[in-house]
DNA sequence: CGGGTTTGACCGGCGC
DNA sequence: GCGCCGGTCAAACCCG
């Protein structure tokens, strides 16, 4: 026992007071057996030194324990006898029979210790009180929970209703093109029906041969970024990167396409190279992204002691995509997952959005401009396009054997950031109501993407973000400034950040970890990741 | 027994 | 041509 209480006296012999319990006239209980004198106590240490600074604003941490009648054996009441909590206090022994502690403060008044029940009572007492405030907080943090949880919900919903809007969208526009008789459109749509039957429904290549007039991208970007290559033009530049393996047509090979549209072989060709990185911190051997993935290698590489591993995607028969697994070198927290390719079937909801968003950024990478002069691509343009938020989660490389697109999740975007982004620079727009719409700058990315490269679509993100924008201009950033602070609390732990992100991609594909996720939906390494919201 | 993983072999690109 | 390296294959192995 290390604390007891200390009491005041002044211009007495406290020693005289306090040899035995039986002096005091009680027994340490003051609630009980005090009959007078003493209004204030206030636990102290066995060292004499108060538990509270005496230099903070400690009142409110003396306990107090109300009228307290105390009378000594010399009939002499001590009452009133606080002392100043700036004075500082200095200990004698304490009683070795009463367990009372005489400690002397500064300004000459005396105060008394006590070693005994009245401290285990205490003690007792702040146990419960911390108790009780565990309880409370507790119960907050839960409520919290849920209501992030339900945040979730709803952004589920309304992505839910997001694609289907958009999916009437591209009916629409697909009739009124039709109606407009364009020829190039016609042209399009009927090669497209030729290579939906010359590749047995593998449509998904032709998802990036539609990317739409340059026009389009070029006013796109227009608005969405003053940074343009040097040469001034978003124009496609597709067919720079001429792959040796273009014309190969092996069951993981891009079909060969018509080559009356060179343009387009190319394309493909280069969407097989084109690749998309997602850096998480996750401790999970392997992100969860809905999808199925069958390990089919692994390789030391050159300059990092984490193997990389070989994952090739086993939900259809010849899907073409395939990923690589690696930790990082400098920080094995980080998981570097590497996709290649689109997937030539369709996809459950929880994949929809991951497979949305490398698909959306590999088209964004191609479509948007391919590696300027300098061979590096602007760092933002993507950034700015799609993650407006946060221009520093997306890094573009065509330097490397294959342009790469590196979408960074480990860092947590800067919640001033957010609300110094202007309302134009707001890409998506979301057509449901807004009263209870949330979206946090980490699960913005996956939604964005999600919406802008649904895996039927003929629209590139590009097209899809600016046809809805036009349809439905922004109405809700408000919301984003309103949740910035506690999107920064959120995410200020970094793994919950990856984990929440992780899980946001999930859930923005349609369905819930707790309901949707399956483990067949997922390999078996992958099932650790999901389970972040239970803890 | 079927599906997934492991792991050494193999292949092709690339630089010297 | 040779070696390095990334990527893939496939037999062996594991596991439920």
């Amino acid at each position: 026992m290390d604390k007891g209480w200390c009491l005041t006296l002044k211009n007495s012999d406290p020693t005289g007071f306090f040899t035995s319990k039986a002096d005091l006239g009680f027994n340490m209980n003051p609630r009980l057996n005090v009959k007078e004198g003493i209004d204030k106590m206030f636990p102290v240490n066995l060292n004499g030194r108060e538990e509270h600074s005496t230099s903070s604003p400690a009142d409110e941490k003396r306990v107090v324990l109300g009228e307290v009648d105390f009378f000594s054996d010399k009939n002499r009441p001590i009452k009133d006898m606080a002392v100043k909590k700036e004075d500082a206090l200095t200990a004698k022994e304490p009683d070795v029979n009463t367990g009372l502690q005489l400690v002397t403060a500064n300004n000459g008044s005396d105060q008394l210790t006590v070693d005994d029940g009245v401290s285990s009572e205490v003690e007792d007492k702040r146990a419960i009180n911390e108790l009780t405030q565990l309880k409370v907080e507790l119960e907050r943090m839960n409520a919290e929970n849920q209501r992030l949880r339900g945040m979730l919900s709803q952004v589920s919903s309304n992505y839910s209703a997001l694609q289907m809007h958009l999916v009437a969208l591209m009916q629409q526009q697909q009739n009124s093109t039709a109606h407009d008789g364009t020829q190039e459109r016609e042209i399009l749509d009927r090669k497209s029906q030729e290579k939906k039957e010359e590749n047995g429904g593998a449509t998904v290549q032709r998802q990036f041969l539609d990317l739409g007039p340059a026009r389009e991208i070029d006013d796109l970007s227009n608005t969405s970024t003053e940074e343009r290559t040097p040469s001034g033009s978003l124009t496609k530049k597709i067919g720079r990167v001429e792959s040796p393996e273009s014309d190969s047509c092996g069951p993981n090979k891009i079909p060969k396409l018509n080559p009356s549209k060179p343009v387009d072989q190319s394309t493909v060709a280069t969407m097989k190279k084109a690749r998309v990185s997602v850096r998480v911190r996750s401790e999970a051997p392997m992100i969860s992204d809905g999808c199925q993935w069958r390990k089919y290698g692994q390789k030391m590489a050159k300059g990092n002691p984490c193997p990389r591993a070989y994952y090739r995607c086993t939900m259809a028969v010849g899907c073409p995509v395939r990923k690589q697994v690696q930790r990082c070198a400098e920080d094995k927290t980080i998981l570097t997952t590497t996709y290649e390719g689109t997937h030539n079937h369709p996809l459950p909801p929880a994949a929809m959005a991951m497979a949305s968003t490398t698909s959306a950024a590999a088209s964004m990478l191609l479509s948007g401009s391919m590696p300027s002069a300098d061979g590096l691509m602007n760092p933002n343009f993507l950034a700015r396009t799609i993650l407006p938020y946060s221009s520093n989660m997306a890094t573009i490389s065509a330097s490397a054997p294959f342009p790469t697109v590196t979408l960074d999740l480990t860092h947590s975007p800067n919640p001033l950031q957010l609300q110094r982004v202007p309302p134009t620079q707001y890409q998506v727009p979301f057509p449901v109501p807004p009263q209870n719409f949330v979206s946090a700058p980490t699960s913005q990315m996956p939604q964005v993407f999600g919406q802008a490269m649904v895996n039927q679509s003929k629209f590139s993100g590009l097209q899809s973000s600016q046809n809805i924008e036009q349809i439905q201009p922004p109405q809700h950033h408000h919301s984003f400034a309103d949740i910035s602070a506690a999107t920064a609390a959120i995410t200020a732990d970094p793994n919950f950040t990856a984990a929440l992100a992780a899980a946001i991609t999930s859930i923005m594909g349609g369905s819930r970890p707790d309901i949707g996720d399956t483990p067949n939906n997922n390999t078996s390494t992958s099932n650790k990741s999901s389970s972040f919201l239970e803890n």
